[in-house]
RNA sequence: GGGGCGGUAGCUCAGUCGGUCAGAGCAGAGGACUCAUAAUCCUUGGGUCGUGGGUUCGAGCCCCACCCGCCCUACCA
């Protein structure tokens, strides 16, 4: 039994979610943590909203809530998102709990009492009226270099160099438009040079196993050769309290967001356990790291922005936690945590050709998607056309030549050929005769995809693996084209009577396998299909929405969960004769053309 | 500026260790069939593999230079 972790990139509660964002994280992990968990393994897939930062306070502020309200409003929005696409999370939980607060404090304590924080004073700019830190991109000003106005405190757009903000010609806060304070401050770092030896060892490790896609690989040793302490604290009043004297009180200075977020994946799974009614369970997927007898892996799935987070600040700090850095030290209460086995990284989706853009209108909202399409039709896009090794384009014309020509026309004809050709003819799944060469030669080809496919996934190849499903369905297509089954039925005949029921026996069984094999991909229809021929219609199991009370007293909130112990096992699974088959509906809907037009006027 | 990725048929893209590697799907053309959401099945066109050099018996594949597009390089997340 090995035990899986599927750690999910926390969205960002500033607003909902586009199509891009799922597309690059929440799809692939979902396809990957529902097929692990047919194969047999015990998965845990966590995720949540990422709920601190200036971002947050800027939006709150915009839309003249408190950040709490803001990120309240936005996490419902999100979960409810992620839920309707069919996310199987076992846990969809948010920064703002006291169980994430409580363990990222018990992280900052590891880390610190093993050394690997350095205090250091720095120069920064603030809000002068509040306080709090002003990013640099938050500053704008003249730009000392060519003197064009509008440069942001980090790098002029016009000549492109970088800028260091204290330089800019009269400083604006891009916030408020007050003029930014200038002061010294103190901020741990987390010493990540004392780490790079051992981040190099698992790097290196890691790269040996040949699985990580190649520039993931490279660029998380490029910026290794960089490395040099990074800030883990911020002066802002939203966030999670640095757990010292002296700091605790203050309520200016907090936890970085990135330290914090992170953690995520080990407090989601913590209340996780707290939750099933086991509180140490999660050591299962955390603590194997010596020795134990279950074997734990951890994929981390994110889009292409976020590897140094995933690649060097987290295994940075699970190794400072762990006390495995040049430095020494021991684990606190956790125990050695594990490492990523493996930082799974999308590349970017773009829309029509640009990059999404909620300003300019670049965009489509997930709920927006949803609200006029199938979450299976998106997913199937995702699947096949996704920013899977490099950035891809979706297009409106795309979407609908994909719905149409692939899912509509391939599949969705597939399964409805079959399921009528039955139930015309014998109103249940007939019992198959004797098996011709031809037959058996369809029956293997389609079983053999639970092999293919399976392994690609396995691997983060999703693209080709559903290229191979579907490589399937053409076959299984062309199998009913050349027996002509319809044939059959018109005659009369004991003996073409019985070939007609192995011939659609045989269809029966393919379609059945295909639709376990695609239920990764396409869990809603996957029901749908089972039911159409005559099964239970639970295929893939489904998640939902739970409002919770939080475990330490704090404010109650909506989770997305599920249970998805009865999923089918990755294999054939006979059909059952004698199966009742009614007449089908179909089960994609077939997308008008018009509709194209419709969605770019909505862009523009 | 530094690092990385990509530029292959009209479109979207595969091409593992240099040797049937010039491919698939879609669109286009022709045909078959009628069970099915006019779906399916068969046949078919064809591209200087970004540009210019180089290494090699042999290069989309390796090396160098250049052109174009994108990403990362932030105290945003």
């Amino acid at each position: 039994m090995t035990h899986v972790l599927s750690a999910v990139a926390w969205p960002y509660a500033n607003g909902p979610r586009h199509i891009g964002h799922v597309a690059g994280f929440g799809v692939p992990s979902d396809v990957f943590s529902r097929y692990m968990r047919m194969a047999g393994h015990e998965v845990l897939m966590v995720s949540g909203s990422d709920e601190h930062g200036t971002p947050i306070l800027i939006a709150a502020d915009e839309a003249g809530m408190t950040p709490q309200q803001l990120a309240d409003q936005n996490h419902r929005i999100i979960a409810e998102d992620l839920c309707a696409l069919g996310l199987s999370y076992d846990l969809y939980t948010r920064t703002t709990t006291r169980n994430h607060h409580a363990v990222v404090q018990e992280l900052f304590l590891g880390v610190y009492e093993n050394g690997y924080f350095v205090e250091q004073t720095t120069k920064g700019a603030i809000s002068p009226s509040t306080g709090r830190t002003l990013p640099d991109r938050y500053i704008e000003g003249t730009c000392p270099i060519c003197g064009a106005g509008g440069a942001r405190g980090d790098q002029c757009d016009t000549c492109g160099n970088q800028l260091d903000p204290a330089d800019l010609i009269d400083p604006v806060s891009r916030i408020n438009g007050e003029t930014p304070e200038f002061i010294e401050t103190q901020h741990f770092f987390l010493d990540l040079p004392a780490l790079a030896e051992a981040l190099t060892a698992w790097l290196d490790e890691r790269e040996a196993t040949g699985l990580w896609r190649p520039n993931v690989i490279r660029f998380s040793q490029n910026i290794l050769e960089e490395i040099r302490p990074r800030a883990m604290t911020r002066d802002i009043d939203w966030g999670i309290a640095v757990p010292l004297d002296g700091w605790r009180e203050n309520p200016t200075k907090k936890l970085y967001v990135w330290f914090d977020a992170v953690i995520g994946y080990l407090s989601a799974s913590i209340e996780w356990a707290r939750r099933s009614g086991d509180p140490e369970a999660w050591r299962r997927w955390w603590n194997t790291a010596d020795g134990a007898q279950n074997q734990a892996l951890s994929y981390y799935f994110m889009g292409k922005d976020n590897i140094t987070f995933h690649s060097q600040i987290w295994p940075a700090e699970l190794l400072a936690y762990s006390g495995r850095g040049s430095k020494g030290g021991e684990p606190r209460e956790y125990g050695v945590l594990n490492l990523p086995t493996e930082v799974v990284s999308s590349e970017f989706l773009t829309m029509e050709g640009k990059k999404f853009s909620s300003s300019k209108k670049v965009v489509i909202y997930v709920r927006d998607l949803l609200s006029r399409y199938q979450p299976d039709a998106f997913r199937y896009f995702v699947a096949a056309a996704g920013p899977e090794n490099q950035d891809s384009d979706f297009t409106w014309s795309e979407f609908v030549r994909r719905t149409n020509d692939e899912l509509v026309a391939g599949w969705g004809n597939l399964v409805n050929r079959t399921a009528t050709l039955i139930h015309k003819n014998f109103g249940e799944i007939p019992a198959a005769g004797e098996l011709t060469d031809v037959d058996r030669a369809v029956l293997d080809a389609v079983e053999a995809t639970f092999g293919t496919v399976g392994d690609l996934i396995g691997r983060h190849r999703q693209k080709q693996a559903i290229g191979e499903a579907m490589r399937g369905v053409a076959e299984v297509n062309r199998y009913v084209s050349d027996l002509e089954p319809w044939k059959l039925a018109k005659s009369d005949g004991d003996a073409e009577r019985e070939r007609l029921a192995t011939v659609l026996h045989v269809m029966a069984q393919c379609v059945a396998d295909l639709n376990v094999v695609l239920s990764p991909f396409l869990p809603f229809s996957a029901n749908l299909v089972d039911a159409a021929l005559g099964g239970s219609g639970q295929v893939a199991p489904m998640p939902r929405i739970e409002e919770v009370e939080d475990l330490d007293g704090g404010a109650p909130y909506p989770i997305i969960t599920g249970d998805y112990s009865e999923m089918p096992a990755w294999a054939r699974r006979p059909v059952q004769v004698g199966a009742t088959v009614d007449k089908p509906t179909p089960i994609f809907v077939k997308l008008d053309t018009a509709l194209v037009e419709e969605e770019l006027a909505r862009l523009a």
